[in-house]
DNA sequence: GTAAACTGCAAACGTCGTTCGCAGTTCAAT
DNA sequence: ATTGAACTGCGAACGACGTTTGCAGTTTAC
């Protein structure tokens, strides 16, 4: 009964977010790890092998020591998802220069957040918890108002089309990573008349770009330019 | 070595989707649950304590047996959240006559799909795997093509046109469930100068259902009324 | 110098999905 | 009628998971 104080989150501490929580205090010896070090090999992970292969036993056993062991640095492995995500985010800088139209900038914001879900697929897993706003991406957020700036209507609706923004390219994203994966097999076909009718007469495939842009164009100007419908 | 044949999809007979798998063979005694039963339970379970309630051992309980027992029903807990989640997606029916304009009927049938994910908030946690469109889903999506039959486009255009539909109505359902959680306590607001000015000056909050119309009109309006530009 | 605050680590706890073996039941084939 | 394969329920177990705990050792503040 003498010690846990910190423990980086512990118990009393853990009501400090992850992001404010001091790394560690000032007495003890030097730690062997960082938050850095094995947020950085939990990415490397996930990227490898998806997120079912960030358990804590895993990201532990890649930086050589046991899965206890980590609990000195983050009290949760939601933290750890947490520390992921926003250095994912990270990545999306430096961010592009406001040229030209804000439209034409935000749909060059969605495409690089298109690559970012990309290069990290395991974000389609881990941005859908409630948790874990960090710094970068509040930084993204204020980026993407600073876009909007030249458009004039009620900050609410920003923030709105923003997050709808971001949930729309998460769709592209989860539909781009499980594309080729359904399947109807074994399904009765006669009972879906429409579905065999419009499977019949093949038609193009519509181009993913031209898609995205498309949806998203559809939505800001829906949301940002179009009037309001007047109350009352 | 003697038994082990069929199981409800053990081993071998795992192969088969659990649509199309035959609920129990013709020979032992008669089954003391079914998998109607099973998923009626899960869905009461998950109804009211979230779908992190649907466990084996917590859908066992509920239906006053072991969790070992219910693998003689299933082959697998996946195999479990794809009938719960076609079992909601029958909640849907009987399906609006299509009247008028088409696009008021999409809206129409979003918002039914809207409601239908706040009968069952543990849908948003479900829907985003990759497996498992059952005959429900699939009924619905044929319906959705019915809808759209007057449209004069690519069949694929209207794939993606639905999709899109149902994707963003799991957003406008995500952020519903999850307003008011989130939270930058400890940020330093400093760093996020658009952030702050947009909150300085309160604006009136955007009526939800104004903004799902909105959203979709103009999703929908883009992606199967504007003109594909042309290629080359 | 002493005590508090730290460190790493191994073992354990409780829960999870799933598998296995066994005793009992039903039905098709003889 | 009898046999045996195909089934039933069930309890115990397996391996993996996130997390907690206790302990021995290290560093720093006072």
């Amino acid at each position: 009964m003498s010690d846990a104080p910190t423990r980086s989150g512990d118990g009393d501490s853990d009501r400090q977010p992850i992001w404010t929580r001091p790394e560690r205090g000032s007495r003890g010896p030097a730690p062997a790890h960082s938050r850095d070090a094995i947020v950085a090999a939990a990415i490397a992970l996930a990227d490898a092998d998806g997120l079912a292969a960030v358990s804590m036993r895993g990201v532990a056993t890649a930086l050589g020591t046991g899965a206890g062991s980590l609990y000195r640095y983050l009290s949760s492995r939601d933290d750890l998802l947490d520390l992921m995500t926003d250095r994912a985010v990270g990545e999306l800088r430096p961010y592009p220069p406001p040229a030209g139209d804000w439209l034409d900038t935000m749909l060059l914001l969605a495409r690089r957040q298109l690559a970012l879900h990309r290069r990290h697929p395991w974000l389609i897993d881990v941005i859908h918890r409630p948790s874990g706003i960090g710094p970068e991406s509040l930084a993204w957020f204020d980026n993407c108002l600073r876009v909007l700036e030249p458009v004039g209507c009620a900050a609410t609706a920003k923030f709105e089309a923003i997050a709808m923004v971001t949930g729309v390219v998460s769709l592209f994203a989860r539909s781009e990573a499980t594309a080729g994966s359904v399947t109807f097999a074994g399904a009765d076909l006669a009972a879906y008349p429409h579905l065999v009718a419009a499977f019949s007469q093949p038609s193009p495939p519509v181009p993913r770009t031209d898609l995205f842009e498309r949806t998203l164009r559809g939505l800001l100007t829906g949301l940002l330019l179009a009037e309001p419908p007047e109350s009352g």
